[in-house]
DNA sequence: ACAGAATACTTAACAGTGTTAAGTATATTT
DNA sequence: AAATATACTTAACACTGTTAAGTATTCTGT
């Protein structure tokens, strides 16, 4: 019992080796340079080696993806001493969007690429239990803003994406440089942010319009 | 000159057919198929063939890039005939989102993978000439909803990028496939097109509210 | 008409990728 | 000690983008 525990954690040990070698490349080299020789490269293992933790490349991808999601999750521990909800889903997006300026490797693997998505594709059963989590989370929130009579009602759901599609087409567009040659260098970060500042004031219900109608 | 012209011409050919055989591929058979030599296959020449009319993939990538600009400004057509800024603001995130829906592999191309823009930072001088025109377009349709009192004011690059990024967070999400375990299959393209919805009511100034300013 | 040069294209190769079938030590169990 | 299971490696396949060198063919200038 003693052994089979020893040997699991051995086991488990190379296969944290493995996501640690293939993070320090991407997070360093970028997720062109992230290959499964590269990985090998570093901890001193043949290539073939990998593929007897994962099933494929996409598999290790998708295992980064969920690291990736603990990290954002961790950021958002400063939510919860917010008072306000409108407040607190402000802040909620200015920590994806520091998330995003961060950790662009990161993000590209976590919404953009199309690797770790084919992965859960292949996971027949299964919901995406990170995406699940963190897209709940905003819903609390627009509901708490709701009942509060902080911002209009309306469906949920359909609220939810909309703020989820804003800050994370800021990003997107960020990290995969499509701001580069239209908005000056030294400008786009804070711009994001004025953007984010933008939509909640526009959502706001403030008292004085709460008293009108 | 006669025959100059000619072989320009034959030239030319060549190099459309070239485009014509890779956007072929990458929208019947997704982008990861898109290879030299399987353009090479189609068209029944050589791989390096086609390194005499393109630097190299992402150069191709990019023209393919703004081929894909060109459709999705022939969209817009339809704006010029909206009276009110800010229904023309709404009807052209819904021609975004429809161009997203309909042609996947062209947006994935246009705005998420790096290919294209690889390209263009090689290229030293310029601008990006097509999406600094669609984004022209998009500033001026706010500034005249702002000059119109439609929507409050506010920085024009501000509130542009808070547009851009919704509309492209939703499709990009769709694209990349994130919506896909998280929310409902049948719902989620009415959803998209809510959540604009939700966003242009959002940012409307109604006559009430501005009477009471 | 003929030598030389430009044009348009191909062959073969390099260095890299993900992935798999088969083989090899080592350690564990019977 | 023999059989088995574990952990890993070797070698190969079928791809990828890209380049240097070579080959016909056509055009140009005398």
């Amino acid at each position: 019992m003693v052994t089979k525990t020893r040997k699991t954690n051995r086991k488990e040990e190379l296969r944290d080796l493995i996501l640690d070698a293939a993070l320090k490349v991407f997070v360093e080299e970028g997720l062109e340079h992230l290959s499964i020789r590269r990985i090998a490269e570093i901890i001193g293992y043949s290539p073939t080696t990998i593929y007897l933790y994962f099933n494929d490349k996409n598999h290790l991808l998708f295992e980064l993806c969920e690291l990736g999601f603990l990290r954002m999750a961790e950021m958002n521990n400063n939510l919860s001493a917010i008072q306000n909800p409108l407040e607190r889903l402000h802040r909620m997006g200015e920590n994806y969007i520091k998330f995003g300026l961060e950790h662009p490797a990161y993000y590209d693997l976590m919404f953009n690429q199309a690797g770790p998505m084919e992965r859960l594709a292949t996971m027949d059963n299964s919901e995406w239990d990170s995406g699940d989590k963190a897209l709940a989370q905003l819903k609390e929130i627009i509901v708490e803003c709701i009942e509060q009579g902080i911002i209009r009602k309306g469906d949920i759901d359909v609220i939810a994406m909309a703020v989820w599609g804003t800050v994370h087409g800021l990003i997107s567009l960020r990290v995969c440089k499509r701001f580069d040659k239209l908005v000056d260098a030294s400008e786009v970060v804070q711009t994001m942010h004025r953007s984010l500042e933008w939509l909640i004031r526009s959502i706001y219900i403030s008292e004085k319009r709460k008293k009108q109608s």
